[in-house]
DNA sequence: AGCAATATACGATCATTTTCGTAAATACGC
DNA sequence: GCGTATTTACGAAAATGATCGTATATTGCT
């Protein structure tokens, strides 16, 4: 009857699920490589957060084989809903139009994306 | 010529500003009570906490009266922003739409919150 | 089988954040 | 002035997160 209850990532493990969401499996290796570009971190400090994750059950592994392969456990949505929802009530009072429209003020968005807002919202509005 | 770099406030402090920018001023008393009406912590806590905040700069401090006086020394939107930025980029490729999509898909705004959003993006798309 | 290369496991260290106990300072009422 | 209550200052423990060194295991090659 244990509820599966939502796991907050640190940062570094939400840059290791970012890779997981885009490249649906991967070795540590493969992940290593891809942080390593961007950072300066040891193959072991990798290593070790993905092991971390799977205690966790952020990441699912197949270890039948030397090389375990990864794959992400928690879907990028769901990631994103828990997190958004966080900074919401967190941040912005608990108001999503609050956050909209700071995001909107302060990053330009183009045509074609303010048309898809646009659409979302217009469903909004008949309901 | 040090540039007044922004520093990244931690879940707790944030929990702090947020009281402070609703109330301009407060004592650590006030602030403590706030907060250890939905958690329990002890009021030495908070008292460190407001009194790490001062040496980083989060806040300012009259501290010409036996009880300090504390306030925000960062502004609530500037803070905002800076969060909103880093979640963009780091949870959402870069993409505040994608941000806003989930934002209004998952949580639900009334007429009068749509309406200004309405509003908000009809001057995007003016321009 | 033996060696080199690569992977995982494990534990230890370091940094940051959160927590609070205790002592010293300050103000207030009697 | 004295004791009490409240506050700040200080330090250090506890909790969490990030880092990596070293040992062990596995694979593939000759």
């Amino acid at each position: 009857m244990s509820s599966p209850r939502y796991i907050k990532p640190t940062e570094s493990e939400l840059e290791i699920l970012q890779i997981l969401w885009t490249r649906k499996l991967a070795s540590v290796r493969e992940v290593h490589e891809v942080i390593s570009a961007s950072r300066d971190v040891g193959y072991t400090t990798t290593l070790k957060l993905m092991q971390i994750m799977h205690e966790k059950g952020l990441v699912r592994r197949d270890d039948s084989v030397k090389t375990h392969i990864y794959q992400a456990a928690v879907s990028k949505e769901k990631t994103q809903k828990h997190l958004l929802g966080k900074m919401i009530d967190g941040l912005f009072g608990g108001s999503s139009t609050q956050l909209v429209l700071q995001a909107l003020g302060s990053h330009k968005a183009s045509d074609e994306e303010l048309e898809e807002i646009q659409s979302l919202l217009n469903n909004l509005k008949k309901q």
